[in-house]
DNA sequence: GTCTATACACGGATAGAC
DNA sequence: GTCTATCCGTGTATAGAC
């Protein structure tokens, strides 16, 4: 079977980068359970169901594990949960749903946003994976941003400043939020807070003349 | 000092718990300078300038150093480093002005930043350190809390919300800026972010009819 | 290519000498 | 009370059998 069949792995033959996948997967549901340094490349494969062995022929090192986790990392995703927003109305309060909407992905996994901070840190002290995170960034602000636009033209408004400048405090913010919420693990008071910043944020916008 | 002379430690006989004080501050040089996960107890007792057995007749584990760690930790400290404040200036200016003394605390040290962040981490998956984090915040929101008062009659206005959720959002939000100001280290980027919260954060403040 | 067994280093903690 | 030597577990990585 290593290379008998042509196409789809029947069973067994899952092998190449799948593999990869796997073991990704495994170690991030352990970082999740058990923490970032129970980790181990033992309790991942483990947890894959694989043979310790298996791991160095996936990953050279497991500093290439970090590099693959951080690379295919989970951000913020509102495709799916995209919320109504209705030009109708008041600013404010679209704006609340908004922000509600994106609380909602990060209260719906406090262990997944904890994994985050701690592969964000480990990061950063390892001059070979010091960029990552920053990309990481990079991306959740592009899709931040691309998420403000696309709440402007639905609530029907503009915004008096950059989008991006927006997107990046409103990351900020939320990642700020975040952070405290783990430790209290109050979800009304984390609430509370955005709420706080629906009402500031709404100073950052200007109702357009609804064409519609 | 065990029973021996009365007063002043002369010179060897350091021990007690100043050598607990004296291993917290090298495992913070440590942390700072190689990161958390290279502060092995060894590598603090060395930094110390101590023996490697000195560690556990301080601590009874390194739970304990990460507790005591924790306790005594660096809060944002404007006590040494208060802004001017002109009661005339323009409340944006105030503001601005306040929240660049808060980021200078932070940005004048990186490494103690992210320190931070770890240790926080690293106790929230530890259900016997779990509290923590969450006293360390408390204690940082009370202090900032006191800041905002001490602001409000120096720039002669007054808060129309609670002092303390203004801090808590002040807070959050230099935490989440300084988070991603890790990542890429710019400063001016990380201004800027403060400079446009702090245009929001005037629109929670009320000029008072000045009576001095 | 897949997996077992093992090498090697390091970390926390302790026993016991001084 | 102070320090040395050591135990024991665990972590990454690899050599080599199938």
């Amino acid at each position: 079977m290593t290379e008998s069949t042509g196409g789809k792995a029947t069973k067994k033959q899952v092998s190449a980068d799948e593999r990869r996948r796997l073991l990704v997967g495994a170690a991030l549901r352990v970082m999740k359970r058990d923490g970032i340094t129970a980790a181990s490349t033992r309790a991942i494969c483990a947890e894959a169901g694989m043979p310790h062995g298996a791991f160095h022929y996936c990953f050279r090192s497991k500093k290439e594990l970090y590099a693959a986790l951080l690379a295919s990392d989970i951000e913020i995703d509102l495709e799916a949960a995209w919320p109504d927003i209705h030009a109708k109305a008041s600013t404010r309060d679209n704006i609340r749903t908004l922000l509600h909407a994106f609380w909602s992905q990060i209260e719906s996994d406090p262990e997944g946003q904890l994994v985050l901070f701690d592969l964000g840190s480990l990061a950063l002290h390892d001059p070979e994976l010091h960029d990552l995170p920053q990309w990481e960034q990079q991306a959740a602000l592009e899709k931040a941003t691309g998420y403000l636009q696309r709440f402007a033209q639905e609530a029907g408004l503009e915004y008096v400043q950059e989008e991006e400048q927006l997107a990046e405090l409103l990351l900020a913010t939320l990642n700020g939020v975040a952070w405290s919420w783990l430790s209290h693990r109050d979800n009304e008071r984390a609430r509370a807070a955005l709420d706080q910043f629906s009402g500031l944020f709404a100073t950052l916008t200007r109702k357009l003349a609804d064409a519609v």
